[in-house]
Order: C-alpha cells, then sequence, then structure tokens
DNA sequence: TTCCGACAGTGGGGTCGCAAT
DNA sequence: ATTGCGACCCCACTATCGGAA
C-alpha cells in the first residue's frame, strides 16, 4: 500500500458500453435479460481501502453517494471494477428515480447527509478482475464471475439477477411492478467499452396520453421560423384543464410537419394562458397561448414528483378526438 | 450500393452553483 | 436578494456523413 502509485491508480480506465433503442428479437436463443433500473449509470473502481465512482462521461461521484465505499470491505483486497447503476429505493424497495434527483450530485461536505434518501449500487457486469481484464469475456462468464464475488450482504451493494429466459416474459414482469424496461443482452458478446452495442437492447416501457395543446414556444437555429415545443395539458376531474409541460421532440417531428402545426397553431392565437393552474414562470416567459382546440397524442416516461411529463415525445395530432374528452389518466 | 454508427443539433424534467442584474 | 445561465444527471428525436458490410 505504500508504492508511489494506489493501486486504484493502476486500474485501466473504461468507458461504459451502451445500449441500442429496439425491440425483442423473433429468435429468442442465446440471450439474457435483465431490469432496466432507473438510476444513475456508474462504473465503480475498488482496491485496497479506495473505492472510486466514475458518471457516463467519467465524472467522480463516489463524493456524492458514499454509501458505496463499503465496497471496499466486500471486495475484501481484490481489485475489481463493475459496470452498474446508482439507485435511490422507496419505502418498497421500488427504484425510484424522483428520490434519486433528490440527492445532490455534488456533496463537497458530509453534512447535508441527514434526511436524504438512501442509494444503493446495482452492479451488474464484472470488467476487471485482479490484473485480468474481462472486456473479452463472454457476458455469461463475466457474471458468473460477479456472482463468485458473493459481494451482496450490504444493503448498499446488490447484484440483481439476469435470467436466460424469452424476453416476453421479463417484459411482462417489468410493466405488471411499473419498472423502466428491460436490457436484453447476448450471452456470448464481449464487453464493448464507450460503443452502443447492437449486443445490448434496451427495451424502455412507455405509456401514451392524450394531450390538449395550449401554447407553443419559439424555436431557435433552425426550427427559429416554426416552433420549439408544445404546452399541453389534460382535464382533470373537475374539468379543469391543467397543465402537464412540454413536448418538443417526436416521431415524425420533421421540418415539414412543423411548418404545418406552426400554421394551425397561429390560426388559434389568444392572449389569455388556457391552463386553469399556475404554468411555472420559466415556462410561461416566451409561451404564445392558444385557443385548447388541439388534441395531441404523447408518449412519455411517468409523472415527475412535479406531475410533468417525463421525457415526453410527441407523437401526432388527434383531429379525431373532442379536446373536451381529454383527461388526465388517474396516476398509480 | 446500401446500411450502420457516430455526431451534431433540436427539444424535454430536474438539480446545483456561479455571475450578472 | 433575485435572476439567468451553464453544466451536470436522466432522456427522445431528426439530419447528416463517412466507412463498414
Amino acid at each position: 500500500m505504500a508504492d508511489p502509485v494506489r493501486a486504484i491508480d493502476a486500474l485501466p480506465r473504461i468507458a461504459p458500453m451502451l445500449a441500442v433503442l429496439g425491440e425483442p428479437p423473433a429468435d429468442a436463443t442465446g440471450l439474457a435479460v435483465e431490469m432496466k433500473w432507473d438510476g444513475y449509470r456508474s462504473l465503480a473502481y475498488a482496491a485496497g481501502h479506495n473505492v472510486r465512482l466514475t458518471s457516463r462521461n467519467g465524472t467522480p461521484m463516489i463524493e456524492a453517494y458514499p454509501e458505496v465505499r463499503v465496497l471496499s470491505d466486500l471486495v475484501a483486497g481484490r481489485r475489481v471494477i463493475l459496470d452498474g447503476e446508482i439507485v435511490a429505493l422507496d419505502e418498497h424497495g421500488y427504484p425510484d428515480f424522483g428520490l434519486l434527483q433528490q440527492r445532490p450530485r455534488t456533496a463537497p461536505r458530509g453534512i447535508r447527509r441527514a434526511g436524504l434518501p438512501p442509494v444503493a449500487y446495482y452492479a451488474f457486469d464484472l470488467l476487471h478482475l485482479d490484473g485480468r481484464s474481462l472486456l473479452d469475456a463472454p457476458y455469461t462468464e463475466r457474471r458468473a464471475l460477479l456472482t463468485d464475488l458473493a459481494l451482496p450482504g450490504q444493503h448498499a451493494i446488490q447484484v440483481p439477477p439476469y435470467w436466460l429466459d424469452t424476453p416476453a416474459t421479463l417484459l411482462h414482469v417489468a410493466a405488471q411492478y411499473d419498472m423502466e424496461g428491460i436490457v436484453i443482452k447476448k450471452a456470448s458478446s464481449r464487453y464493448e467499452p464507450g460503443r452502443r452495442s447492437r449486443s445490448w437492447i434496451k427495451v424502455p416501457l412507455r405509456r401514451t396520453q392524450d394531450v390538449v395543446i395550449g401554447g407553443y414556444t419559439p424555436g431557435t437555429g433552425h426550427r427559429a421560423r416554426t416552433l420549439g415545443a408544445l404546452l399541453v395539458g389534460a382535464h382533470d376531474q373537475h374539468g379543469a384543464l391543467r397543465y402537464l409541460g412540454h413536448v418538443g421532440t417526436g416521431t415524425g417531428w420533421t421540418d415539414r410537419t412543423l411548418t404545418a402545426l406552426t400554421t394551425r397553431l397561429t390560426t388559434l392565437a389568444t392572449p389569455s394562458c388556457p391552463f386553469a393552474d399556475e404554468v411555472p414562470r420559466d415556462h410561461a416567459r416566451d409561451a404564445l397561448w392558444v385557443r385548447p382546440e388541439l388534441v395531441g397524442e404523447v408518449a412519455f416516461r411517468g409523472l415527475t414528483t412535479a406531475g410533468r411529463l417525463r421525457h415526453p415525445s410527441f407523437k401526432g395530432l388527434r383531429d379525431d378526438l373532442d379536446p373536451r374528452d381529454v383527461r388526465a389518466s388517474t396516476p398509480h
């Protein structure tokens, strides 16, 4: 331990492998499936008494998530590089991204920890063990070595399971438990640092909702002549139009459809905000209001703690629907 | 020739921290 | 003291281009 170079600094720096977005393949042979965890992707380096945690871009994170330091005790002198996800769990043990966002990502002093939601590190891959790179080892071998490490035993470090099963089964379970989705991995594949590889396919679960368009913001750059984002909402049980947030991207959101949409919106211009509740000032500042007569469909990944659409994308107009019938889906 | 992967550029929610107001 | 802005984390998209297949 008295080396001029600490053992942890001798570990190679690795950029995380990324998954492509896609659907489960028709042929499910040779595939492994995992839950998709809703948190911050992070590589964990452990050697001696030192633990280093880095984000997708290599930003140090261990100061913000000191719970992960127990990893050095668990690896017991071995030198490892893990790939995994930092997640915050609710009282039922389910990952909750909203809770994770309540944790500051920079924590120069440890004073503020009291009352913050605890986090756990979910390790799902092993990239390096005691001087041996495992990047070229197949997925199933890396997972077997990860299991052999016998890390669990501390709540802050978990090794979630994987299944050699049809993706459809786990996708069904993920939907039942309102999880983010699943990741499908080729069982024989090597680890490709920094690459978005087809050996990993992420299948997110998304919901759709009909929304009323109540305004829009002007675009910038090559969208300066059209629009930036739509301000959308839906009626609550009392019939009031509730604000749900901005939508500024989506399938079919091309220059051509943007031009057509802008033309229709300008004919509906009105000076007053159509939403019943207070639209945040940041959103309302450069908004142009329209009469709430257009209905669109959005896909999104649940609601944030502030009640707004998370990762919204615009699917298109629904001219067949009456805006007065558009209701907010019941949150669960 | 066609297709894939990487990049840049647009847009979103949320947080933190710094500088201008 | 307030506000605006960029830099991070999480993203969903389109458009483009060069190289791989």
